[in-house]
DNA sequence: CCACTACCATACGCCACCGTATGTAACAGT
DNA sequence: ACTGTTACATACGGTGGCGTATGGTAGTGG
């Protein structure tokens, strides 16, 4: 069972894309080329452009799978509502945090993906949407927790911004894996009155 | 005094970086081109390589010169210490945020910046270098305002994380200039006894 | 007036990547 | 066995950026 010999011979237009998302983890937006990518899949240019029009309807691909699996989150998300309003922020972290979604670059990928928004109009419309859905979540929680209408966006805006902030303090071995992050959960959760 | 038609014929390697420093902030990493630059600058490639070796000799004066220049707004804050902790962290913040250094991009510079170190070590350390500073006189505040050894380092990551993320989620019109941040900061300065 | 240097323009070869055109092997259905 | 479609491989022309080589010009010292 040598999957590195035998493996498959087909390509699906999901494996390109899972491919380009590790692409654009590890060398950003840049990196998401056909013939590097094919290089890593062992193939050629033959098999993407078949696949694919062409290196731009590939990130366009690659934009819609982001957005659907962000989307998909929130909705899991509200499919088991918790009693407890905390239990729910530290499951969205959680969720937000972890690396449930490796094949698609994980956390690195949403980095890059929010780099890639500062330089291309459409993508960061599509960010703006997953954001804004994020924060409004963020949101309904802070309400939960006893926020008023004004506070609680404040609220949303620090959690999901801090978020932002300390993965990259993360990345840079410069913060604690969501220590920081987790004791602003408790300071807001513990001022919601 | 038509500036655009006279101005002055000689360019200097600072006025290269000047203008890769815009490339920067506005096209990411891959818009610091020798060629795309001259052409911004109205010159050709004979002037680029007269005053850098290559490409990469240039990327590393960027470097240099924004490591120099993140380390002097340390510096100076550090000369006019006010009594108020409070006061200082304000400063700093206004410091960070606003467009003093807007001729080498400013903030739009700093996210490019922190999006470059993901893929480049020698930047990914400059940017260690400067954050850690960042961090560092971050906490020294923390202390000032009565929180305790391990406690100060959670809270400067906060601000700083904070800082970085929120100033992303501005980018993108989902958040106010500073006003999170601002109560962050609030919260801070209450709860430090 | 001349030589010399600093600064820039132009032209060139190189390479990576793009997208297309075409070949080709595997397999399916009839 | 013949044909068609699928899923690639290969070859090609075109573009854009890099770095070099070389030519040109403007200013300066002698």
């Amino acid at each position: 069972m040598t999957r590195t010999t035998e493996k498959k011979k087909q390509l699906s237009a999901d494996d390109w894309i899972k491919a380009a998302f590790r692409a654009l983890s590890e060398g950003g937006v840049q990196a998401i080329r056909a013939e590097a990518i094919a290089r890593e899949l062992k193939t050629t240019k033959g098999s993407f452009y078949w696949h694919f029009r062409d290196v731009p309807a590939l990130k366009e691909a690659m934009l819609a799978r982001w957005c659907q699996m962000a989307t998909e989150d929130i909705i899991a998300i509200n499919k088991e509502p918790h009693a407890d309003p905390a239990t729910r922020l530290r499951e969205l972290i959680a969720l937000v945090t972890d690396e449930r979604s490796a094949e698609y670059g994980g956390i690195r990928a949403e980095a890059a993906i929010r780099e890639w928004a500062r330089y291309d109009g459409k993508v960061a419309e599509t960010a703006r949407q997953v954001d804004r859905r994020r924060l409004d979540y963020l949101s309904s929680i802070a309400a939960e927790l006893g926020y008023g209408d004004t506070d609680r966006r404040i609220v949303a805006q620090l959690l999901y911004g801090g978020l932002i902030g300390l993965e990259y303090l993360q990345a840079q071995n410069l913060a604690g894996a969501g220590t920081a992050l987790q004791i602003l959960g408790d300071m807001i959760a513990a001022k919601g009155k």
